[in-house]
DNA sequence: CGTTGGCAAAGTGTATACACTTTGGCGTAC
DNA sequence: GTACGCCAAAGTGTATACACTTTGCCAACG
């Protein structure tokens, strides 16, 4: 059921915390640490992902513009790429809202996953190196963690980072963006379709993938992510009835 | 070797040619034909597929500007879109070139269309329509008269298109945009690289996929599928030194 | 003769101005 | 009472203005 549609303003966006903020994203070619506008794309990604802006909402430039104090010009700019990351939808004279992706997206968005990072763990079972694995229970540890303080944020980001992890260790910029990308939007269709998937599930089947690394056994760490995957896929509130608006509307029009 | 790095000013973008341009992307969400900034996009994407920008070339805002007959900021948009797409390259305060796709890179790219290639072909081996495989003959076709006219950028075009003609026809809208990008990246290799692969060698290919398709052998078809991708990555001129300005310039400095 | 400093031209980064489109409300006609 | 149309407010689309950065040249100096 695709959410209440909340009307609830911007306010929720924090002008950023001015720590030194590094890029989460690609190791190459782009540049360090951009400006105002890749300030301003990482604020409403993240007020996306950690549910501070529902689906559906507005996005007024010049309200975004007075709250990070910039001209419509810079943000313009980052819901150019916002649009493009498809967390945002653009309408031509209509403006910008939270993206509403459908029940049909969202089936695309994990198949693409899945054929991605079933190929892709294959490679990590022959490839990693021991280092690199005592580096993936690193960050098994902080999941744990913050699963257990119930940092809602921090487990979020931390259970969606340990694919992109995954991706970098393998040395492929290209793929680790692309993964970056799928992987930010699974957030925000989790969040849409509220998952019932709970984070311990996701936590455990991390593990299990990480113990198949460890022993090389390709064919068992394939097999996992594939569950992994479509049991984070299964859980979607996705089948009831009313997949989108139009269908909706279509029986409601005989009133 | 990575091109002479030609200076070749910008006069080679024509306009367009105010035909009735239908986008070539995605199927889903976009605005089926959008503004100027669009039609920036395009032809300065033609143009360095087509191999009239060289890789290294300047390409300033207001000189485009002027040729569009539009302002920067709409240049400037549509840069911001090509950079994305990495078909160039911004350096702040120093403006946009077009992309010199590293060595690694290519591998990068070639790696991850391997990945999801595979998948993808194996998918369609059992999933395509009759009718589709019909669809798909049309199009190696259309590939024959582009070769045997020697029309070089129809058969460039067709070539790639084959391969996004297939993600499509799996009705995966999120699959097929990432595989057009990842396409269009090659080209840009390609021709960065010199590619040796003949276009009939390619067509060819082509077919052998095409017919394993129509028996439904999907081990058949992966196979071929790959084949054909390492065969177009080992025909690129990677190897010899200079793969890069830095060591090239180390060499140097000592005198 | 080579090197350094600085200045002017060119070009990018951001803000602002203005035209045009959409939206919602109010009044009027039916 | 409902429907239509008009107008004002809000918001987006594009152009332009201006500040700042880079670059190349030339002159002055070592």
């Amino acid at each position: 059921m695709p959410m209440p549609r909340s009307r609830a303003s911007l306010q929720l966006i924090e002008p950023m915390p001015a720590a030194p903020r590094r890029s989460r994203r690609s190791a190459t070619a782009e540049r360090v640490t951009a400006g105002a506008t890749q300030r301003i794309v990482e604020s409403i990604t993240h007020a996306i992902i950690e549910r501070r802006l529902m689906p559906g909402t507005k996005l007024a430039e010049q309200k975004i513009a007075d709250i990070f104090k910039v001209s419509r010009t810079l943000v313009r700019q980052a819901l150019n790429q916002l649009s493009r990351d498809k967390l945002i939808t653009l309408e031509p004279a209509r403006g910008a809202r939270v993206a509403e992706p459908s029940v049909e997206e969202a089936r695309q968005v994990f198949e693409v996953r899945n054929m991605l990072e079933a190929a892709m763990i294959r490679r990590a079972a022959t490839e990693l190196s021991a280092a690199q694995i005592i580096e993936l229970r690193r960050h098994l540890d902080d999941e744990r963690v913050a699963i257990a303080r119930t940092d809602v944020p921090g487990r979020t980001r931390l259970l969606a980072d340990f694919h992109v992890t995954l991706a970098r260790m393998l040395g492929n910029a290209v793929l680790a963006d692309l993964l970056a990308d799928l992987v930010t939007r699974s957030s925000l269709i989790a969040l849409m379709y509220q998952s019932a998937h709970s984070a311990e599930h996701s936590f455990e089947e991390h593990v299990a993938i990480v113990d198949a690394l460890e022993k090389r056994d390709a064919r068992a760490a394939v097999k996992l992510m594939q569950s992994h995957l479509h049991h984070v896929e299964r859980n979607l509130k996705l089948d009831p009835r009313s997949p989108d608006l139009e269908s909706v509307l279509r029986g409601a029009a005989s009133k």
